[in-house]
DNA sequence: CATGAATGAGACTTCATTCAT
DNA sequence: TATGAATGAAGTCTCATTCAT
């Protein structure tokens, strides 16, 4: 019988889903793991038999989504396109994520990335990673003269990814409108203003 | 007798000074009023002498130094300078403040500015302010011809700023050295990096 | 399974009878919530796992009561008895009350209809409700020829409570005595007094 | 000099009556003891000075008040008058006393003689003294054949005493108008109705 | 006499987590 | 797998009282 394993497969998954949009709406310290399990339509003695802590879902949110962009950042590096187009496709893959689920990326970068004194510690290495991805991708443009020499790699992905994360937290923030035209839009102008510079 | 009212007031600094250190370590939300009291050296109670909550210490914390930074900025904008030396002056200014209070500096950016949900959220309006400013010096950068117009201002205040952010949030993370050379490095290459591009 | 539903309505019902005896011990601002949750036998959370706050507890009581004293007022006032056996009947439900539980009468008298500032105000609508009963059954009363008309029955409804809740008071206080033979000499001293004046 | 005494004599006078005020608006339990120092004027400390705790206000406020009542009561008592007009005069001193000063009222009966648990346990003492003298004068009147000896002197006592204050917390509580009509007459409708009877 | 800064014990309440059913 | 009653540690905040000036 397949059925009870799906289902309990399906109420861990409802479970993390319905955490995304508590930790979203109401942050991670604030909310009571009694908010998540209201929202998921469950007992809340059920979100400890699937996860040990609240925190263990926080982390396995985290975890889940970082490390497909990982993956995606890892297959732009792998393309056979140039630097710019690199950096591209991470600004694309990263604004298609928080298009596609905002919350869940709203969570990440406030509850974890943007944490440093909590979550960030604890996944410090694993968000280095990707900085280390990007910085190899500047490295290897270096090399080949496509990216001058002055900057380094390692302050060149902490400038990339710090400004699409100053993006995503304009939108989430809700300092500058997040329609679908502003979104592609934003995909251009970040690779432009990190590569092509202000004074162009 | 001026010695009362000086007393008095040194007692309400020595509770703030002793809170940055404190939410520096631990976090707002980790640490306790009763840390904040021992770090102080004072009873318990004298913190709610001089605030009525724990969150008004760090609303006073932030407020106190964005006002700093605030007119730090108008100071610059006001100048006969570049726009690239504006911007310059912008980071040298932040750095500076991270570099003769690195405590500070963690506590507004971890705990307020990057802080979406409880204390960003308090102080977007203020945040803004900050943009705005930043915005208008690239406006008029554009208007004299000396940045190109494909970006829009507000896009570059967010990338600006945001590369500043975590760039700073880098030491504060110790994900790369803070020494004295590359903090004074970083100034020129946030505005290298954001005025002339990685490609140069 | 009835017996998880029956046990978690005990427990209730354990808390609230423990919350009778501190309250009438130590009263409702000397005691404290855990002096509650000890006197019952439960753990300290408990007692907010089925009341919102120390004052919800005193509500309850109170309401618990108040309506079955109203509803016995009500079917006294109902029978076909004469002014005076009403009366009787009513100061007869509410010495047996105070027999069958005198810690609960002492907390509701002590702590709420005697308590003009906190609980008295908030259940003031209560309150009057048995005052305007008893009014009615002396308006009745007088319409009929039976009682008097010089006093008007609202003045009637305040001095005959007044007078019951003065008893009771003394024997709260432990002014007079308050064995079995004085409550029943009471109840015909009451009505005997109010009735028939002590000029006779 | 005499000044200085008289003042200090004024700035106690001023606190006592500053906590009639604020005893009456907040109560005593809600109420804090800067309440009372900022509606008197003066800084906390000061109240200190003169009182050696908070409870003392309440005690001194209760203890002046009551001692001129039984006075009256005494010198009621002695004259020269028939028993229902002794009681008329007890009425009347008690409810000028309200009309005079209704804070004080409202919290002399609120705070003390009806908190069984806290203040009225102190005083009891002296509330039973006044008790004592009323049931004197109905003693008197049944062994002059002009009140009946159904109805215990005691008894009696409380009945009276329970009826004012209990006409006097229908003002308090706001449940009865209390304008100069209604305070006149109710000194008559309580002797009417204790001496005379509901049924006249 | 007068001030109000300073103290610190103690209260209520919250909520992550456990566990019996 | 599922429930929610039960636990109790921990935290924020209050406020009567003291005391140096």
């Amino acid at each position: 019988m397949a059925t009870p394993e799906r289902a309990a497969v399906d109420k861990r998954r409802t479970i993390l889903d319905a955490a995304v949009r508590v930790f979203a709406r109401q942050g991670f310290h604030t909310c009571r793991v009694s908010d998540i399990a209201d929202e998921a339509g469950v007992a809340y003695g059920l979100v400890y038999h699937y996860f040990n802590a609240k925190e263990e879902i926080l982390d396995t949110l985290f975890l889940e989504r970082w490390d497909v962009m990982l993956a995606a950042i890892a297959e732009a590096d792998a393309s056979q396109r140039t630097a710019r187009d690199k950096l591209y496709a991470i600004a694309e893959f990263i604004i298609d994520s928080y298009r596609h689920d905002p919350n869940l990326m709203k969570v990440i970068i406030v509850e974890v990335t943007r944490a440093a004194n909590t979550f960030g510690r604890t996944h410090l290495a694993k968000i280095r990673e990707a900085y280390q991805q990007i910085s190899g991708i500047v490295a290897r443009a270096q090399a080949d003269g496509s990216f001058r020499k002055e900057i380094t790699p390692e302050f060149a992905a902490l400038a990339f990814y710090g400004c699409i994360e100053q993006v995503l937290s304009g939108w989430i923030f809700e300092l500058e409108p997040a329609g679908p035209g502003q979104l592609e839009r934003a995909k251009t102008l970040i690779v432009e203003t990190i590569c092509g510079g202000l004074e162009g």
